[in-house]
DNA sequence: TGACATACCTACTGGTCGGTTTGTAGTTTG
DNA sequence: CAAACTACAAACCGACCAGTAGGTATGTCA
């Protein structure tokens, strides 16, 4: 149930961040059920011993995961994007760095649906969901866009901003799965969504 | 390996079908790994025994129940909506007979991602999956909208279409995991999606 | 009414997988 | 330098679960 478990000596710290890391692509590639604890502990090259002495459990591991990723991507997001303070720039920045995100780090956005996995097996509210995080990030932009004018929409910022979301989200697995092969895909649909959410949300003139 | 294992006897028959109706359930709910055969036995009212006479693996039953769910569907949209003959009315009914599904038949929708999951174990192309089938429907409505003037867009077809099919897929998904109890947000936030798509795809006069 | 198929049940097996226990090098500290 | 702690390794445990073995009951048809 403890979180912070070790890291105390130099050594362990850099183990236990070995450890994060080939996790955090297992994880992302097989989901939180399918993956085996012997898959990581294979490619880490550690036995259980090392893996169960630095997290107490499968599911305290991906949570780890989720929590290192979730405060790395949002300390970047505040530092590129939100300091721009234009909901505009904001919202192409961000629709652009999504896309980015998802282009180069294949395991990125896996990670953001391994706390929902979580959620099941686990008691978490979800509210420390990444992706409960994302949709929070685009309706405050939103809320703020609406406010000075520059960005038109009907209804609540939040249910808006879950459709958009929820639409770069779908887009990423449903093209997974109908077709894995085809590397433009997603950037091909995604650059579309971004061109139709451009003439939907921002006010013309 | 096979198919239609059985069901020479009207009694056989009727079993088999309830065994299909309880698993579309189960399997749509739970999803397929975390569905257990002892979960389907116990609700059916029968043993492992009569489960694995009428289908012999998890695999293959989850593959009929995908079929037949898909073979009903399909033939309903035919019946009822392709043959409007009018790409606009189709695309507005389709858009609105998918939200209606999600909303009424709860199941519905889980079952279009059980192709995909047996895909991990299974070797299936994924041709057969549901979601493909969805893709294509929209797509055909698309081309034959563009052609006759009724729908722009930019790109391929096959894009939009996917695009517009991941947008609804993600919704139902993203806000079954972030917003469980709020059963009207699925309604509330499709139909923002229908406005925003039919701003989009339509014709302006 | 005997032969054979259909339809179903009970009990078990074999493998998988998360987690535990125990041992033991190396390192730090009193 | 000895006790104590850190950081691992190796072997093992027990629960879970898909699938099987072998039986029984209920037709059906010649």
């Amino acid at each position: 149930m403890e979180f912070g478990d070790t890291g105390s000596t130099p050594k362990g710290a850099a183990t236990r961040n070995e450890i994060l890391r080939v996790a955090a692509d297992v994880f992302a590639r097989k989901g939180f059920e399918q993956t085996r604890m012997d898959d990581i502990i294979r490619e880490v090259g550690l036995t259980k011993g090392a893996i169960y002495f630095h997290f107490s459990s499968k599911a305290t591991l991906a949570q780890a995961v989720v929590d290192e990723q979730k405060a790395r991507w949002l300390r970047r997001v505040q530092e590129e994007i939100l300091s721009k303070n234009n909901p505009l720039v904001e919202l192409r920045s961000l629709g652009e760095f999504m896309v980015r995100t998802v282009l180069s780090d294949s395991s990125a956005w896996g990670v953001v649906h391994l706390a929902n996995q979580l959620a099941s097996a686990n008691e978490h509210p979800g509210a420390s969901s990444p992706l409960a995080a994302w949709v929070d990030l685009v309706s405050g932009i939103l809320q703020r866009g609406r406010a000075s004018g520059v960005l038109t929409f009907p209804g609540d910022p939040g249910d808006a901003a879950t459709v958009i979301v929820a639409a770069f989200d779908g887009l990423k697995s449903v093209t997974d799965a109908l077709d894995p092969k085809d590397l433009d895909a997603f950037g091909r649909r995604a650059t579309l969504l971004l061109q139709l959410l451009e003439q939907q949300f921002v006010s013309s003139q």
